[in-house]
DNA sequence: CGGCGGCCTTGATTTCGGTCAAGGCCTCGC
DNA sequence: GCGAGGCCTTGACCGAAATCAAGGCCGCCG
Protein backbone atom coordinates (compact mmCIF):
# COMPACT_ATOMS: atom_id res chain seq x y z
CA UNK A 1 0.00 0.00 0.00
CA UNK A 2 1.37 3.04 -0.43
CA UNK A 3 0.36 6.39 1.25
CA UNK A 4 0.54 9.65 -1.14
CA UNK A 5 -0.03 11.63 2.05
CA UNK A 6 3.46 12.05 4.05
CA UNK A 7 3.29 10.34 6.93
CA UNK A 8 1.91 12.47 9.70
CA UNK A 9 4.05 10.73 13.01
CA UNK A 10 6.73 7.86 12.81
CA UNK A 11 6.77 8.31 16.33
CA UNK A 12 5.35 5.05 19.16
CA UNK A 13 2.87 3.15 16.90
CA UNK A 14 -0.79 2.99 18.76
CA UNK A 15 -0.95 -0.81 17.23
CA UNK A 16 -3.89 -2.42 19.22
CA UNK A 17 -5.48 -0.62 21.50
CA UNK A 18 -8.49 -0.02 19.39
CA UNK A 19 -7.76 -3.45 17.59
CA UNK A 20 -8.91 -5.04 20.49
CA UNK A 21 -12.29 -3.17 21.17
CA UNK A 22 -14.15 -5.42 18.47
CA UNK A 23 -11.59 -8.34 18.61
CA UNK A 24 -10.84 -8.01 14.83
CA UNK A 25 -7.50 -6.63 14.81
CA UNK A 26 -3.49 -8.39 13.68
CA UNK A 27 -2.20 -7.40 16.98
CA UNK A 28 -4.24 -9.62 19.15
CA UNK A 29 -2.78 -13.01 17.65
CA UNK A 30 0.60 -11.85 18.14
CA UNK A 31 3.04 -12.78 20.96
CA UNK A 32 4.98 -9.97 22.97
CA UNK A 33 8.31 -10.56 21.46
CA UNK A 34 6.53 -10.46 17.75
CA UNK A 35 5.20 -7.37 18.92
CA UNK A 36 8.21 -5.75 19.04
CA UNK A 37 9.20 -6.71 16.15
CA UNK A 38 6.51 -5.12 14.33
CA UNK A 39 6.39 -1.82 16.48
CA UNK A 40 9.55 -0.93 15.36
CA UNK A 41 8.53 -1.43 11.51
CA UNK A 42 5.09 -0.18 11.84
CA UNK A 43 4.09 3.72 11.29
CA UNK A 44 0.66 5.30 12.69
CA UNK A 45 -0.49 7.74 10.09
CA UNK A 46 -3.83 10.43 9.77
CA UNK A 47 -5.20 10.63 6.36
CA UNK A 48 -7.54 12.82 4.78
CA UNK A 49 -10.70 11.96 3.32
CA UNK A 50 -10.25 11.68 -0.62
CA UNK A 51 -6.52 10.19 -0.63
CA UNK A 52 -6.27 7.13 -2.45
CA UNK A 53 -4.53 4.52 -0.19
CA UNK A 54 -4.14 1.80 -2.51
CA UNK A 55 -4.49 2.31 -6.68
CA UNK A 56 -5.46 -0.46 -8.89
CA UNK A 57 -3.01 -2.78 -10.21
CA UNK A 58 -0.29 -1.08 -7.71
CA UNK A 59 1.96 -2.77 -6.32
CA UNK A 60 1.31 -3.33 -2.73
CA UNK A 61 4.15 -3.24 -0.26
CA UNK A 62 2.42 -2.71 3.28
CA UNK A 63 -0.38 -3.87 5.15
CA UNK A 64 -2.38 -1.46 7.39
CA UNK A 65 -5.17 -1.39 10.34
CA UNK A 66 -8.00 0.72 10.06
CA UNK A 67 -8.00 2.91 13.86
CA UNK A 68 -10.58 4.94 12.91
CA UNK A 69 -12.41 6.54 10.50
CA UNK A 70 -13.83 4.71 7.14
CA UNK A 71 -12.05 3.53 3.89
CA UNK A 72 -13.88 2.41 0.33
CA UNK A 73 -12.96 -0.17 -1.33
CA UNK A 74 -13.75 0.73 -5.34
CA UNK A 75 -13.07 -0.97 -8.74
CA UNK A 76 -14.21 0.96 -11.85
CA UNK A 77 -15.32 0.16 -15.02
CA UNK A 78 -12.94 1.44 -18.26
CA UNK A 79 -15.57 3.98 -19.05
CA UNK A 80 -15.41 5.47 -15.53
CA UNK A 81 -18.27 3.94 -13.63
CA UNK A 82 -17.45 2.64 -10.09
CA UNK A 83 -18.63 0.66 -7.61
CA UNK A 84 -18.12 0.60 -4.26
CA UNK A 85 -17.34 -3.21 -3.50
CA UNK A 86 -16.36 -2.61 0.56
CA UNK A 87 -16.30 -0.59 3.29
CA UNK A 88 -13.53 -0.68 6.01
CA UNK A 89 -14.06 0.06 9.48
CA UNK A 90 -11.88 0.03 12.36
CA UNK A 91 -10.56 -2.35 13.12
CA UNK A 92 -10.67 -4.11 9.73
CA UNK A 93 -7.25 -4.79 8.41
CA UNK A 94 -6.09 -3.66 5.38
CA UNK A 95 -4.74 -5.39 2.39
CA UNK A 96 -4.36 -8.29 -0.12
CA UNK A 97 -2.36 -11.24 1.39
CA UNK A 98 -0.49 -13.21 -1.28
CA UNK A 99 -0.80 -10.71 -4.30
CA UNK A 100 1.53 -8.56 -5.14
CA UNK A 101 -1.13 -6.00 -6.99
CA UNK A 102 -4.21 -5.31 -5.84
CA UNK A 103 -7.63 -5.48 -7.81
CA UNK A 104 -9.39 -2.79 -6.28
CA UNK A 105 -8.74 0.71 -5.14
CA UNK A 106 -8.91 2.04 -1.48
CA UNK A 107 -9.76 5.67 -0.27
CA UNK A 108 -10.13 7.34 2.42
CA UNK A 109 -13.59 8.06 3.02
CA UNK A 110 -13.29 10.27 6.26
CA UNK A 111 -10.47 11.14 8.20
CA UNK A 112 -9.13 7.94 8.57
CA UNK A 113 -5.99 7.14 11.09
CA UNK A 114 -4.28 3.69 9.93
CA UNK A 115 -1.38 1.56 11.52
CA UNK A 116 0.66 0.24 8.86
CA UNK A 117 3.34 -2.67 8.78
CA UNK A 118 5.89 -3.35 6.15
CA UNK A 119 4.18 -6.46 3.78
CA UNK A 120 7.51 -8.61 4.42
CA UNK A 121 7.02 -8.28 8.01
CA UNK A 122 3.18 -9.50 8.04
CA UNK A 123 4.22 -12.43 5.91
CA UNK A 124 6.92 -13.15 8.19
CA UNK A 125 5.04 -13.64 10.78
CA UNK A 126 2.40 -15.20 9.39
CA UNK A 127 4.37 -18.07 9.09
CA UNK A 128 5.73 -18.39 12.48
CA UNK A 129 2.19 -17.73 13.48
CA UNK A 130 -0.47 -19.73 12.33
CA UNK A 131 -2.80 -18.03 15.19
CA UNK A 132 -2.36 -14.71 13.12
CA UNK A 133 -3.16 -16.25 9.90
CA UNK A 134 -6.10 -17.75 11.49
CA UNK A 135 -7.20 -14.29 12.53
CA UNK A 136 -6.42 -12.93 8.89
CA UNK A 137 -8.79 -15.96 7.71
CA UNK A 138 -11.50 -15.32 9.64
CA UNK A 139 -11.56 -11.16 8.74
CA UNK A 140 -11.71 -12.56 4.93
CA UNK A 141 -14.61 -15.13 5.91
CA UNK A 142 -16.46 -11.96 7.16
CA UNK A 143 -15.99 -10.01 3.96
CA UNK A 144 -16.87 -12.53 2.36
CA UNK A 145 -20.58 -12.74 3.71
CA UNK A 146 -20.61 -9.77 3.82
CA UNK A 147 -19.45 -8.86 -0.02
CA UNK A 148 -22.35 -11.59 -0.67
CA UNK A 149 -25.21 -10.23 1.23
CA UNK A 150 -24.49 -7.08 -0.74
CA UNK A 151 -24.57 -9.17 -3.90
CA UNK A 152 -28.33 -9.70 -2.68
CA UNK A 153 -28.81 -6.06 -2.03
CA UNK A 154 -27.25 -4.85 -5.52
CA UNK A 155 -29.03 -7.63 -7.50
CA UNK A 156 -32.66 -7.82 -6.15
CA UNK A 157 -33.61 -4.61 -3.97
CA UNK A 158 -35.32 -1.51 -5.22
CA UNK A 159 -33.82 2.03 -4.76
CA UNK A 160 -35.91 2.44 -1.16
CA UNK A 161 -34.80 -0.82 -0.09
CA UNK A 162 -31.45 -0.41 -0.86
CA UNK A 163 -30.86 3.39 0.74
CA UNK A 164 -33.17 1.68 3.98
CA UNK A 165 -30.74 -0.90 3.47
CA UNK A 166 -27.51 1.00 3.69
CA UNK A 167 -28.93 3.30 6.75
CA UNK A 168 -29.04 -0.11 8.40
CA UNK A 169 -25.63 -1.01 7.76
CA UNK A 170 -23.85 2.14 8.87
CA UNK A 171 -26.03 2.33 11.69
CA UNK A 172 -24.85 -1.11 13.02
CA UNK A 173 -21.45 -0.79 12.11
CA UNK A 174 -21.08 2.71 13.51
CA UNK A 175 -22.83 1.93 16.80
CA UNK A 176 -22.56 -1.80 17.58
CA UNK A 177 -25.08 -2.03 19.86
CA UNK A 178 -27.45 -0.68 17.78
CA UNK A 179 -30.51 -3.61 16.99
CA UNK A 180 -33.95 -4.48 16.43
CA UNK A 181 -34.92 -3.38 19.73
CA UNK A 182 -33.47 0.03 19.58
CA UNK A 183 -36.07 3.08 18.63
CA UNK A 184 -33.97 5.18 17.40
CA UNK A 185 -29.88 5.69 16.91
CA UNK A 186 -28.10 8.79 15.28
CA UNK A 187 -24.89 8.83 13.62
CA UNK A 188 -22.98 10.75 10.98
CA UNK A 189 -22.55 9.45 7.84
CA UNK A 190 -19.33 8.36 7.03
CA UNK A 191 -20.41 8.85 2.89
CA UNK A 192 -21.23 11.48 0.12
CA UNK A 193 -24.03 11.32 -1.89
CA UNK A 194 -22.05 9.87 -4.72
CA UNK A 195 -20.62 7.55 -2.72
CA UNK A 196 -23.82 6.35 -1.56
CA UNK A 197 -24.99 6.00 -5.09
CA UNK A 198 -21.71 4.12 -6.27
CA UNK A 199 -22.17 1.83 -3.20
CA UNK A 200 -25.66 1.28 -3.99
CA UNK A 201 -25.38 1.16 -7.80
CA UNK A 202 -27.84 3.85 -8.23
CA UNK A 203 -27.73 8.02 -9.20
CA UNK A 204 -27.01 10.18 -6.69
CA UNK A 205 -30.45 12.14 -7.86
CA UNK A 206 -32.32 8.94 -6.75
CA UNK A 207 -30.09 8.45 -3.63
CA UNK A 208 -31.43 12.06 -2.63
CA UNK A 209 -34.73 11.37 -3.44
CA UNK A 210 -35.22 8.40 -1.84
CA UNK A 211 -33.55 10.14 1.49
CA UNK A 212 -36.14 12.66 0.96
CA UNK A 213 -38.39 10.71 0.89
CA UNK A 214 -37.22 8.70 4.31
CA UNK A 215 -37.47 12.44 5.85
CA UNK A 216 -40.71 13.36 4.45
CA UNK A 217 -41.99 10.13 5.95
CA UNK A 218 -40.82 10.79 9.48
CA UNK A 219 -38.50 7.56 9.41
CA UNK A 220 -35.53 9.51 9.39
CA UNK A 221 -33.93 13.46 10.21
CA UNK A 222 -31.40 14.52 8.41
CA UNK A 223 -29.17 17.70 9.74
CA UNK A 224 -26.43 19.53 7.67
CA UNK A 225 -26.38 16.97 4.86
CA UNK A 226 -24.34 14.60 7.30
CA UNK A 227 -25.48 13.91 10.58
CA UNK A 228 -28.51 11.15 10.53
CA UNK A 229 -31.09 10.99 13.33
CA UNK A 230 -33.19 7.16 13.13
CA UNK A 231 -36.56 8.18 14.53
CA UNK A 232 -38.39 4.57 13.92
CA UNK A 233 -35.69 1.97 13.83
CA UNK A 234 -38.23 -0.87 13.08
CA UNK A 235 -39.75 1.35 9.91
CA UNK A 236 -36.75 1.73 8.50
CA UNK A 237 -35.94 -2.34 9.16
CA UNK A 238 -39.70 -2.85 7.33
CA UNK A 239 -38.34 -0.80 4.19
CA UNK A 240 -35.03 -2.78 4.07
CA UNK A 241 -36.65 -5.64 2.31
CA UNK A 242 -35.75 -7.92 4.84
CA UNK B 1 -23.80 -30.14 5.28
CA UNK B 2 -26.02 -32.47 4.70
CA UNK B 3 -26.67 -34.32 1.56
CA UNK B 4 -30.13 -34.89 1.25
CA UNK B 5 -29.96 -37.56 -1.35
CA UNK B 6 -28.53 -41.41 -0.47
CA UNK B 7 -25.13 -41.41 -0.63
CA UNK B 8 -24.06 -43.05 -3.92
CA UNK B 9 -20.95 -44.93 -3.20
CA UNK B 10 -19.25 -45.01 -0.32
CA UNK B 11 -16.33 -47.08 -1.02
CA UNK B 12 -12.83 -46.20 -1.77
CA UNK B 13 -12.77 -42.09 -1.72
CA UNK B 14 -11.87 -40.53 -4.56
CA UNK B 15 -10.65 -37.44 -3.00
CA UNK B 16 -7.90 -35.87 -4.85
CA UNK B 17 -7.47 -36.36 -8.74
CA UNK B 18 -8.97 -33.99 -9.93
CA UNK B 19 -8.31 -31.56 -7.27
CA UNK B 20 -4.89 -31.55 -8.34
CA UNK B 21 -6.18 -30.53 -11.58
CA UNK B 22 -6.60 -26.84 -10.71
CA UNK B 23 -4.56 -26.78 -6.99
CA UNK B 24 -7.05 -25.82 -5.54
CA UNK B 25 -8.29 -28.47 -3.80
CA UNK B 26 -8.01 -29.43 -0.25
CA UNK B 27 -6.12 -32.76 -0.64
CA UNK B 28 -3.02 -31.86 -1.85
CA UNK B 29 -2.12 -29.65 1.71
CA UNK B 30 -1.61 -33.13 3.44
CA UNK B 31 0.93 -35.41 3.86
CA UNK B 32 -0.12 -39.21 4.02
CA UNK B 33 -0.57 -40.16 6.84
CA UNK B 34 -3.33 -37.17 6.99
CA UNK B 35 -4.81 -38.42 3.79
CA UNK B 36 -5.20 -41.98 4.59
CA UNK B 37 -7.10 -40.23 7.91
CA UNK B 38 -9.28 -38.49 5.65
CA UNK B 39 -9.88 -41.10 2.90
CA UNK B 40 -11.81 -43.38 6.00
CA UNK B 41 -14.11 -40.69 6.68
CA UNK B 42 -14.95 -39.39 3.48
CA UNK B 43 -17.61 -40.29 0.64
CA UNK B 44 -17.81 -39.72 -3.09
CA UNK B 45 -21.24 -38.93 -3.59
CA UNK B 46 -23.09 -37.96 -6.60
CA UNK B 47 -26.00 -35.37 -6.97
CA UNK B 48 -28.61 -34.62 -9.43
CA UNK B 49 -29.28 -30.95 -10.52
CA UNK B 50 -31.55 -29.31 -8.12
CA UNK B 51 -30.71 -30.86 -5.12
CA UNK B 52 -30.41 -28.64 -2.44
CA UNK B 53 -26.55 -29.47 -0.37
CA UNK B 54 -27.01 -26.80 2.12
CA UNK B 55 -29.83 -25.66 3.44
CA UNK B 56 -30.15 -21.96 4.77
CA UNK B 57 -29.58 -21.91 9.02
CA UNK B 58 -29.27 -25.27 8.91
CA UNK B 59 -26.45 -26.84 10.66
CA UNK B 60 -23.80 -27.76 8.76
CA UNK B 61 -21.54 -30.80 9.52
CA UNK B 62 -19.71 -31.94 6.83
CA UNK B 63 -17.29 -30.06 4.37
CA UNK B 64 -17.33 -31.05 0.21
CA UNK B 65 -14.74 -30.51 -2.17
CA UNK B 66 -16.50 -30.13 -5.82
CA UNK B 67 -15.01 -32.84 -8.50
CA UNK B 68 -17.28 -31.99 -11.24
CA UNK B 69 -20.32 -29.79 -12.61
CA UNK B 70 -21.44 -26.56 -10.57
CA UNK B 71 -22.84 -25.67 -7.75
CA UNK B 72 -24.86 -22.83 -6.79
CA UNK B 73 -24.87 -20.59 -3.96
CA UNK B 74 -28.09 -18.38 -3.33
CA UNK B 75 -29.53 -16.26 -0.46
CA UNK B 76 -33.06 -14.95 -0.63
CA UNK B 77 -35.40 -12.43 0.70
CA UNK B 78 -38.25 -13.09 2.80
CA UNK B 79 -40.82 -12.51 -0.14
CA UNK B 80 -38.72 -15.28 -1.97
CA UNK B 81 -36.44 -12.80 -4.35
CA UNK B 82 -33.57 -14.51 -4.85
CA UNK B 83 -29.73 -13.80 -5.42
CA UNK B 84 -27.11 -16.40 -6.89
CA UNK B 85 -23.90 -15.21 -5.15
CA UNK B 86 -21.32 -17.70 -6.39
CA UNK B 87 -21.20 -20.77 -8.25
CA UNK B 88 -18.52 -23.42 -7.81
CA UNK B 89 -16.89 -25.26 -10.01
CA UNK B 90 -13.71 -28.69 -9.72
CA UNK B 91 -12.17 -28.34 -7.73
CA UNK B 92 -13.63 -25.90 -5.40
CA UNK B 93 -14.42 -26.68 -1.39
CA UNK B 94 -17.21 -26.24 -0.40
CA UNK B 95 -18.39 -25.24 3.19
CA UNK B 96 -17.78 -22.33 5.69
CA UNK B 97 -15.22 -22.84 8.07
CA UNK B 98 -15.76 -21.75 11.88
CA UNK B 99 -19.48 -21.06 12.10
CA UNK B 100 -21.79 -23.60 12.50
CA UNK B 101 -24.94 -22.40 10.48
CA UNK B 102 -24.60 -21.41 6.55
CA UNK B 103 -26.58 -17.85 5.60
CA UNK B 104 -26.35 -19.03 2.25
CA UNK B 105 -27.63 -22.06 0.15
CA UNK B 106 -26.09 -24.14 -1.93
CA UNK B 107 -27.82 -26.15 -4.93
CA UNK B 108 -26.35 -28.56 -7.54
CA UNK B 109 -26.86 -26.93 -10.57
CA UNK B 110 -25.74 -29.38 -12.68
CA UNK B 111 -24.95 -33.06 -12.13
CA UNK B 112 -22.27 -32.67 -9.17
CA UNK B 113 -19.81 -35.48 -8.10
CA UNK B 114 -18.45 -34.40 -4.18
CA UNK B 115 -16.19 -35.52 -1.84
CA UNK B 116 -17.37 -35.03 1.45
CA UNK B 117 -16.02 -35.16 4.86
CA UNK B 118 -16.89 -34.27 7.95
CA UNK B 119 -16.67 -31.11 9.46
CA UNK B 120 -15.25 -32.14 12.62
CA UNK B 121 -12.21 -34.04 10.46
CA UNK B 122 -11.63 -31.47 8.31
CA UNK B 123 -11.16 -28.90 11.08
CA UNK B 124 -8.83 -30.80 13.27
CA UNK B 125 -6.80 -31.39 10.63
CA UNK B 126 -6.44 -27.59 10.08
CA UNK B 127 -5.14 -27.45 13.44
CA UNK B 128 -2.63 -29.41 12.65
CA UNK B 129 -1.51 -28.63 9.13
CA UNK B 130 -1.05 -25.04 9.02
CA UNK B 131 -0.70 -25.99 5.25
CA UNK B 132 -4.51 -26.68 4.90
CA UNK B 133 -5.60 -23.87 6.52
CA UNK B 134 -3.35 -21.65 4.13
CA UNK B 135 -4.96 -23.28 0.96
CA UNK B 136 -8.62 -22.44 2.21
CA UNK B 137 -7.71 -19.25 3.30
CA UNK B 138 -6.30 -18.66 -0.31
CA UNK B 139 -9.66 -19.87 -2.48
CA UNK B 140 -11.09 -17.96 0.48
CA UNK B 141 -9.59 -14.67 -1.03
CA UNK B 142 -9.80 -16.21 -4.87
CA UNK B 143 -13.86 -16.07 -3.71
CA UNK B 144 -13.97 -12.73 -1.82
CA UNK B 145 -12.17 -11.34 -5.27
CA UNK B 146 -14.60 -13.12 -7.64
CA UNK B 147 -17.78 -11.67 -5.50
CA UNK B 148 -16.64 -8.07 -5.54
CA UNK B 149 -15.76 -8.57 -9.35
CA UNK B 150 -19.57 -9.47 -9.38
CA UNK B 151 -20.55 -6.82 -7.65
CA UNK B 152 -19.04 -4.58 -10.27
CA UNK B 153 -21.61 -6.16 -12.61
CA UNK B 154 -24.90 -5.99 -10.56
CA UNK B 155 -24.50 -2.10 -10.06
CA UNK B 156 -23.11 -0.94 -13.13
CA UNK B 157 -23.77 -2.82 -15.68
CA UNK B 158 -26.95 -2.72 -18.11
CA UNK B 159 -28.48 -5.82 -19.16
CA UNK B 160 -26.42 -6.64 -22.11
CA UNK B 161 -23.28 -6.35 -20.46
CA UNK B 162 -23.98 -8.38 -17.96
CA UNK B 163 -25.25 -11.24 -20.02
CA UNK B 164 -21.88 -10.89 -22.00
CA UNK B 165 -20.34 -11.05 -18.85
CA UNK B 166 -21.80 -13.59 -17.79
CA UNK B 167 -21.11 -15.83 -21.20
CA UNK B 168 -17.27 -14.83 -20.65
CA UNK B 169 -16.82 -15.92 -17.11
CA UNK B 170 -18.61 -19.47 -18.11
CA UNK B 171 -16.37 -19.69 -20.67
CA UNK B 172 -13.38 -19.57 -18.66
CA UNK B 173 -14.58 -21.46 -16.29
CA UNK B 174 -15.63 -24.21 -18.74
CA UNK B 175 -12.41 -24.47 -20.81
CA UNK B 176 -9.56 -22.40 -18.58
CA UNK B 177 -7.47 -22.18 -21.39
CA UNK B 178 -9.70 -19.75 -23.01
CA UNK B 179 -8.47 -16.51 -23.27
CA UNK B 180 -8.96 -12.79 -25.37
CA UNK B 181 -6.52 -14.58 -28.15
CA UNK B 182 -8.90 -17.51 -28.68
CA UNK B 183 -11.29 -16.66 -31.50
CA UNK B 184 -14.24 -19.26 -30.71
CA UNK B 185 -15.24 -21.65 -27.99
CA UNK B 186 -18.25 -23.77 -27.08
CA UNK B 187 -19.49 -25.02 -24.10
CA UNK B 188 -22.62 -26.01 -22.20
CA UNK B 189 -24.69 -24.24 -20.21
CA UNK B 190 -24.61 -25.15 -16.28
CA UNK B 191 -27.48 -22.84 -15.55
CA UNK B 192 -30.99 -22.42 -16.92
CA UNK B 193 -32.32 -18.89 -17.60
CA UNK B 194 -33.79 -18.59 -14.56
CA UNK B 195 -30.27 -19.21 -12.85
CA UNK B 196 -28.83 -17.09 -15.53
CA UNK B 197 -31.88 -14.01 -14.26
CA UNK B 198 -30.89 -14.85 -10.65
CA UNK B 199 -27.35 -14.62 -10.98
CA UNK B 200 -27.24 -11.36 -12.84
CA UNK B 201 -30.01 -9.49 -10.79
CA UNK B 202 -32.14 -9.46 -13.99
CA UNK B 203 -35.65 -11.43 -15.12
CA UNK B 204 -35.92 -14.71 -16.96
CA UNK B 205 -37.39 -12.12 -20.29
CA UNK B 206 -34.63 -10.02 -19.89
CA UNK B 207 -32.13 -12.62 -20.05
CA UNK B 208 -34.02 -14.17 -23.55
CA UNK B 209 -33.80 -11.09 -24.85
CA UNK B 210 -30.36 -10.33 -24.63
CA UNK B 211 -29.21 -13.70 -25.71
CA UNK B 212 -31.67 -13.26 -28.60
CA UNK B 213 -29.53 -10.26 -29.72
CA UNK B 214 -26.34 -11.82 -29.32
CA UNK B 215 -27.80 -14.45 -31.59
CA UNK B 216 -29.26 -12.13 -34.20
CA UNK B 217 -25.94 -9.93 -34.32
CA UNK B 218 -24.13 -13.59 -34.78
CA UNK B 219 -21.63 -13.45 -31.43
CA UNK B 220 -23.21 -16.79 -30.56
CA UNK B 221 -24.70 -19.50 -31.85
CA UNK B 222 -27.13 -21.61 -29.35
CA UNK B 223 -28.23 -25.08 -29.89
CA UNK B 224 -30.95 -27.12 -27.57
CA UNK B 225 -31.06 -24.00 -25.02
CA UNK B 226 -27.79 -25.11 -23.55
CA UNK B 227 -24.88 -25.38 -25.83
CA UNK B 228 -23.26 -22.15 -27.01
CA UNK B 229 -20.80 -21.24 -29.42
CA UNK B 230 -19.15 -18.39 -29.07
CA UNK B 231 -18.27 -17.10 -32.59
CA UNK B 232 -16.71 -13.94 -31.79
CA UNK B 233 -14.93 -14.03 -28.57
CA UNK B 234 -13.38 -10.06 -28.68
CA UNK B 235 -17.05 -8.54 -29.79
CA UNK B 236 -18.43 -10.74 -26.61
CA UNK B 237 -15.61 -9.15 -24.48
CA UNK B 238 -16.35 -5.46 -26.02
CA UNK B 239 -20.22 -6.19 -25.20
CA UNK B 240 -19.25 -7.08 -21.59
CA UNK B 241 -18.17 -3.69 -20.18
CA UNK B 242 -14.76 -4.34 -19.76
C1' DC C 1 -19.14 41.59 1.70
C1' DG C 2 -19.78 38.89 -2.69
C1' DG C 3 -18.65 35.42 -5.85
C1' DC C 4 -17.17 30.73 -6.58
C1' DG C 5 -17.28 25.79 -6.19
C1' DG C 6 -18.93 21.62 -3.91
C1' DC C 7 -22.59 19.17 -2.68
C1' DC C 8 -27.33 18.41 -2.49
C1' DT C 9 -32.32 18.73 -3.93
C1' DT C 10 -36.12 18.99 -7.04
C1' DG C 11 -38.65 18.81 -11.36
C1' DA C 12 -39.47 17.24 -16.30
C1' DT C 13 -38.62 13.87 -19.47
C1' DT C 14 -36.77 9.57 -21.33
C1' DT C 15 -35.45 4.92 -21.37
C1' DC C 16 -34.31 0.45 -19.95
C1' DG C 17 -35.81 -3.37 -18.02
C1' DG C 18 -39.90 -5.38 -15.64
C1' DT C 19 -44.59 -7.18 -16.04
C1' DC C 20 -48.21 -9.38 -18.29
C1' DA C 21 -49.70 -12.37 -21.79
C1' DA C 22 -49.43 -15.60 -25.52
C1' DG C 23 -47.35 -19.10 -27.88
C1' DG C 24 -43.43 -22.30 -29.48
C1' DC C 25 -40.45 -26.21 -28.77
C1' DC C 26 -38.75 -30.41 -26.36
C1' DT C 27 -39.02 -34.35 -23.59
C1' DC C 28 -41.35 -37.76 -21.40
C1' DG C 29 -44.89 -40.87 -20.42
C1' DC C 30 -48.98 -42.98 -21.88
C1' DG D 1 -48.75 -40.58 -31.96
C1' DC D 2 -50.43 -37.38 -28.65
C1' DG D 3 -51.02 -34.64 -24.66
C1' DA D 4 -48.91 -32.47 -20.51
C1' DG D 5 -45.51 -29.82 -18.42
C1' DG D 6 -41.19 -27.50 -18.30
C1' DC D 7 -38.45 -24.22 -20.34
C1' DC D 8 -37.75 -20.67 -23.52
C1' DT D 9 -39.03 -16.77 -26.73
C1' DT D 10 -41.56 -12.86 -28.30
C1' DG D 11 -44.61 -8.92 -28.16
C1' DA D 12 -47.21 -5.03 -25.96
C1' DC D 13 -47.32 -2.16 -22.31
C1' DC D 14 -45.86 0.01 -17.98
C1' DG D 15 -43.17 1.93 -14.40
C1' DA D 16 -38.93 2.76 -11.68
C1' DA D 17 -34.85 4.80 -12.07
C1' DA D 18 -31.70 7.36 -15.22
C1' DT D 19 -30.88 11.51 -17.53
C1' DC D 20 -31.18 16.29 -18.26
C1' DA D 21 -31.67 20.72 -16.31
C1' DA D 22 -32.22 24.27 -12.88
C1' DG D 23 -31.59 26.06 -8.57
C1' DG D 24 -30.54 26.09 -3.35
C1' DC D 25 -27.37 25.94 0.51
C1' DC D 26 -23.05 26.53 2.62
C1' DG D 27 -18.24 27.22 3.42
C1' DC D 28 -14.19 29.39 1.65
C1' DC D 29 -11.35 32.89 -0.12
C1' DG D 30 -10.36 37.12 -2.16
Amino acid sequence: MTVRQDVHSAGIPVLCQSCEARHRGVCGALDPEQLVGLAKTSSKQQVKPGMELIGDAETVDCYSNVLSGVVKLTKSLSDGRQQIVGLQFAPDFLGRPFKAESAINAEAATTVSLCSFPKAAIERMMKESPELEHRLFKQTLNELDEARDWMVTLGRKSASEKVASFLLMIAKNIDPAVDAAAESTSFDLPLTRADIADFLGLTIETVSRQLTRLRTDSVIRIDNNRHVTVENMSRLERRSGA
